[in-house]
DNA sequence: CAAGGATTCAGTACTACTACCGAGATTGAA
DNA sequence: TTCAATCTCGGTAGTAGTACTGAATCCTTG
C-alpha cells in the first residue's frame, strides 16, 4: 500500500546520479553530450551489457538506470528485475526503439518505472530521468497509451480461417446455447448448425464444446 | 504510429499554462500557492465542476488541465473525455486522493496522461506538470504499478461457494476434459463426477459445459 | 455422539453432442 | 465455365452430458 519512497527531491538540488546502459558506444555518447549540457543529471557510469550495468549499479548505486532492453550478456529485461530485487531503491527508465505495448508492459513488470523512446528529445529525457527520479512513473506519448485498456483489445487475429458463419454460430456456442438454439436464432436446422460445429473444432482443433468457449474468447467474439 | 505532439518545450521556457479544476477552494488555494514558487508554471484559469472546466479549456486553451476526478455537475471523468474530444493536444492530469488500480486505468482511458495523489510534493507535483506538458504520461510512485500486469490478478473472489474437489472438477471441464478422463485422473467413478458437474452447474447457475470455462476463468482457474 | 457438509457412487431416462456418410445450392475466383 | 469453398440439410450410430432420485463414507463442528 505505502509507496516506498526515498525520493531525491529535484529540481534545484544535487544532480540525479545516473548509470548508463547500451550496447551501443554511439548511442551512449549522444545521450552523454544531452546531459552535458544541464546540471541537474550526473553520469556516474557506463555499462554495456546488463550484466555489467547490475554490478555497476550494485557498487555506485545511482539514483537512476538509464538503459536499452536489447544488450547482450544480460538483457535489460532481466537486468532490471535484478536491479529491482536488489536495489529497490534504484530508479529504472527504459531506453527503446520499440513502442510495442508488450515491450512496455513486460519492463513495467520487470521493475521499470519509466520508458522512453530513442527519438525523444533532450528536454522530455530530462523530463523523464527527474519523474523516475522522484518516484514516478514515466512513459512518451506513443507508448503511455498502451499501458491502459484491457492489454489488448486485439483487433482479433483470426489464425483459424472461420468464415463469417462459423464465427456467428461460434459465438453462440460459447454463450452456452444448444445447438437447438443456435438453429433457431440463426434461422436454419440444427444439422447445419451440428455440421458448423464439427467444422469449428476441426479447424480450431477443440474436443468439445467446453474449449471453445476459449477459442471464442481469444477471437474477441464476446462482449 | 507516430506521436502527435505539438509539445510545447520545456525547462528554461515560457511557463505552462495551467487550468485548475478542483470543487475545493482550499484545495485550489494550496496548488497555487505551491506552484506560485515556480515560474516554470502559470495558473490561467480555475473550475469548480467538470462543465466549468470544459468551458474554460475551451476558451483559455491551457497547456495542462490539472483536475480532481469527483466534482459536482460534471465529473472529472466525463470532463476528461470531453476534453480530449474537443481538445485533443490538450493534456490533462488528475489529481486524486484515491490509488485505486482502476480509478487510475479509467482515468487514463477518458484521456488523462497523468495521475497524481493529493499528497503529493511540491517538486513532483511540478515533476507531473512538466511530463505531461512534454507529452508525456506520469503517474504517482503509489499508482504506477497498479498500471501493468494483466488488469486484475485477482486473489480469485469465490461468490459461488465452491468446494475444493469442485474447483478441481471445474477446472478440468473448462480445459476441455470430458468426464471419463477427469474420473480417471481423480481417481473416482464417472458417476462421482458428473455430480460435481451437476453441483456446479447448480452452484453458479449455467445450462452447460461452454458455460462452466467463463466461470472457471473468472475465479481465476486457469494458467 | 449427533448433525451437517463434502465426497463418493449407482439407477434410469432423456437430451445434446460427436462422428461418420452423402448431397444440393450459391458464390466468387481461376 | 470449371473449380473450390461455403452454407445448407439429411441418415445413422455412438458417446457424452443432463435430470432426477437415493444412499454410503468420511470428517469436522457443536
Amino acid at each position: 500500500m505505502t509507496a516506498t519512497r526515498q525520493s531525491p527531491q529535484i529540481l534545484q538540488e544535487k544532480p540525479i546520479r545516473i548509470l548508463l546502459a547500451d550496447d551501443h558506444e554511439l548511442v551512449r555518447d549522444g545521450i552523454r553530450a544531452r546531459l552535458a549540457k544541464t546540471s541537474l543529471v550526473e553520469i556516474v557510469g557506463e555499462a554495456t551489457n546488463g550484466r555489467e550495468a547490475l554490478e555497476l549499479a550494485s557498487s555506485l548505486k545511482p539514483d537512476i538506470v538509464l538503459m536499452d532492453i536489447s544488450m547482450p550478456v544480460m538483457n535489460g529485461l532481466e537486468a532490471a528485475s535484478e536491479i529491482r530485487k536488489h536495489l529497490p531503491g534504484t530508479g529504472i527508465l527504459v531506453l527503446s526503439i520499440y513502442d510495442n505495448p508488450e515491450y512496455v508492459r513486460g519492463v513495467v513488470q520487470a521493475g521499470a518505472r519509466g520508458y522512453i523512446l530513442k527519438d525523444i528529445c533532450a528536454a522530455d529525457m530530462i523530463t523523464a530521468i527527474t519523474s523516475v527520479a522522484s518516484g514516478g512513473y514515466y512513459f512518451s506519448s506513443a507508448v503511455g497509451s498502451t499501458l491502459v485498456g484491457p492489454s489488448t483489445p486485439a483487433p482479433a487475429e483470426d489464425p483459424y480461417g472461420l468464415t463469417d458463419r462459423e464465427r456467428q454460430v461460434l459465438t453462440a456456442i460459447a454463450k452456452g446455447q444448444p445447438n437447438k438454439e443456435i438453429a433457431r436464432e440463426l434461422g436454419i436446422s440444427v444439422r447445419t448448425v451440428e455440421s458448423h460445429r464439427l467444422n469449428l473444432r476441426e479447424k480450431v482443433g477443440s474436443r468439445n464444446a467446453a474449449q471453445l468457449y476459449r477459442i471464442a474468447q481469444e477471437l474477441n467474439l464476446l462482449s
